[in-house]
RNA sequence: GGCGCUGUAGCUCAGUUGGUUAGAGCGCCGCCCUGUCACGGCGGAGGUCGUGGGUUCGAGCCCCAUCAGCGUCGCCA
């Protein structure tokens, strides 16, 4: 007898013997008649327990999860009795044999409803967790999006390497997980950020073009879109220009929508670092709607406002954006909105309201119809709109109207997460100021080539220089970087130089590397992405946990397993973490 | 490390200005039911209100501390 899925049997099958595996999903006792759902990861099929056959006294002692395997007869239901809702609906299984594979038991939270559970229960019980149609989903969807990654990156001869989760540490950059080594006391190995040198290593050791499905690990504080350890997609080219890499990423980007989502990318917009941070004030920008930000300091040269005149004179500048209806916000609302722009780093807002019977404004002395005008044109805002505006510094005044950009789509609802709009960043600066310090630090990494024609400015004015850096923007979330690397010795050197690092520095960390870079190392660059955010985007989610099979919680714990956990006192003295026996005894 | 939200039955939640015996839906247990699909009907069990302290005649509710989950800032070259 054939085995089918529980998402399988059509109409078609009607009249043929089937056998079927699964868990119970739902009951419904009748008495005379019990329906069962029995289900699998490919959906849910109906079977039915009539009184004519033996089978018929074990069922009706079936609960929610236990496993069963059933044997019976394929019938289309009868008229009227289908289900529109079930891909399988126009049939039912008529049990004729029932086996109990395993019981269960009373399961501590319902797998069978839509509503997700606490999350703290979610990852304690995470296998009945897994077990709800929309995980099984997520996964499945996960694992086409890597699938096709592979097919696509194959396709295009790039091959696949392992690189090492035991490899050396690096102070720079996120704080290492350490393995402490058993055959060198006090030493130890870090687990991968990423495999950045290990795969500019194998560029120098002539693969050409590499990918790998990757796992990183950083031990940083979490956030709903990042986890101590992740998976990214990494990949190399030798070469190649930026723009070879730009058009590989994207058509992968692309193929895995077409195969996995069956939705057709437009092309990805690209914009300047500058410019991305002038028009939305950040360098992760959602362009699933417009709102774009503009300066409209000029119109306030001549005013009066002190809060306006105090910061243009001190050379900063104000910004507005628009907010599509708000006009129709009472004071009140406005106040709170007011507020939120200081949580999120505002000095103040004013608020104008183009309403229908006139120009209201917090700074109303000020901003009467004549100055509101022209700011509302700029804003390409109308009647009923109303218009931010926020005044700072030139960095900060941006990134804050940017966030309120954010606040102002949420609210009018165009953040849909069916929405896929993708964008390129490039042109970042090579340096950034490091706040603590003060002084100026790599603003990604330092094997990134500076911007070609730029290199005079190492020594000359390292700030103003830029990086032939690029990043993969995904509404609003920053899907990964690449850039072209380094790959004359000397020029490495330079870098480090300007960095401050001593040779004795650059031996120490990044010896082998450099010594790499001296035996003939191509021209390359390369990217990588973050899978779990893809997955998650895709999966209209909006936190990693929906597509990670085994996550964290924010404090980095698995719940399920119960780590991190204390090691044994054996483990501890052959990792040299605790004194050894002999050397307590002597 | 900072800030915020949440924590009440197995689950999801309600619980009034601090006041009698802390409720609902689902689940669970028992009985009934031959066309349901969130089946239905009748009955029942189930609670240290996260934990510890305090205020009060009286605390699920107010205060302090603490733990956990989540969000957010720092952090993530």
């Amino acid at each position: 007898m054939k085995r089918f899925s529980c998402g399988a049997l059509r109409a078609a099958n009607d009249g043929t013997g089937a056998e079927l595996c699964g868990w119970v999903h739902r009951r419904r006792d009748h008495g005379g008649l019990i329906f069962i759902d029995l289900r699998d990861r490919d959906g849910i099929t109906q079977i039915v327990f009539d009184p004519q056959h033996a089978a018929f006294s074990d069922a009706e002692h079936l609960r929610s999860e236990d496993v069963l395997r059933v044997r019976g007869r394929v019938r289309k239901r009868p008229a009227g009795t289908e289900n529109t809702r079930l891909a399988t609906g126009d049939v039912e299984l008529a049990v004729e044999e029932l086996e109990i594979l395993n019981r269960s038991q009373v399961p501590p939270f319902q797998v069978n409803l839509e509503e997700n559970p606490e999350e703290s229960l979610r990852l304690e019980y995470r296998y009945l967790d897994l077990r709800r149609p929309r995980m099984q989903r997520n996964l499945t969807i996960r694992h086409r999006i890597i699938k096709a990654m592979r097919d696509f990156f194959d396709e295009r001869e790039f091959i696949e390497i392992e690189t090492p989760m035991l490899i050396k540490g690096t102070p720079e950059g996120a704080r290492d997980y350490l393995v402490p080594s058993r055959l060198y006391p006090g030493t130890f190995y870090a687990l991968p950020q990423s495999p950045q040198l290990l795969k500019q290593i194998c560029m120098i050791a002539g693969f050409g073009r590499y990918m790998q499905i990757a796992r990183c690990m950083r031990d940083e504080d979490l956030r709903s879109d990042r986890q101590p350890e992740f998976t990214q997609l990494d990949v190399e080219m030798s070469f190649c220009s930026q723009e070879e890499v730009l058009d590989v990423m994207e058509s992968c980007m692309r193929f895995v929508w077409k195969r996995v989502l069956s939705l057709e990318l437009a092309p990805f917009p690209r914009m300047a670092f500058a410019d991305a941070m002038e028009r939305f004030g950040t360098d992760k920008p959602d362009v699933r709607f417009g709102l774009e930000l503009a300066r409209v300091g000029d119109l306030f040269a001549s005013t009066e406002f002190a809060v306006f005149k105090s910061v243009l004179e001190s050379g900063g500048e104000v910004v507005g954006v628009r907010y599509p209806g708000g006009a129709a916000l009472s004071r009140r609302e406005f106040d709170a909105l007011v507020d939120d722009a200081k949580q999120s780093g505002a000095k103040g807002m004013v608020w104008v309201a183009l309403g229908a019977d006139g120009v209201k404004s917090s700074a109303q002395r000020f901003i009467g119809e004549a100055q509101a005008d022209p700011i509302a044109q700029r804003l390409r805002a109308e009647r009923g709109d109303a218009l931010l505006l926020f005044a700072d510094e030139r960095d900060a005044v941006f990134t804050v109207a940017g966030k309120m950009r954010s606040e102002i789509a949420r609210r009018c609802g165009l953040r849909r997460d069916d929405d896929f709009a993708f964008c390129w960043v490039t042109d970042f600066p090579y340096l950034e100021i490091d706040a603590e310090t003060g002084k100026p630090v790599p603003a990604h990494h330092p094997f990134t080539a500076p911007m070609e024609g730029e290199w005079d400015l190492i020594e000359r004015d390292p700030l103003r220089m830029r990086a032939q850096h690029y990043d993969m923007v995904l509404n609003g979330y920053e899907l990964g970087s690449g850039s072209i690397r380094i790959h004359k010795p000397e020029l490495q050197r330079r870098i480090f130089e300007m960095l401050g690092m001593s040779r004795e520095q650059v031996e120490e960390q990044f010896g082998f590397f450099v010594r790499a870079l001296d035996y003939g190392a191509p021209p390359h660059g390369g990217m990588a992405l973050g899978i779990d955010r893809i997955a998650m985007i895709a999966c209209g989610e909006e936190n990693l946990h929906e597509v990670i099979a085994f996550p964290k919680t924010q404090t980095a714990r698995d719940l399920m397993m119960d780590a991190p956990a204390p090691a044994s006192e054996k483990q501890l003295r052959d990792l040299h973490l605790l004194p050894s026996q002999r050397s307590q005894r002597g």
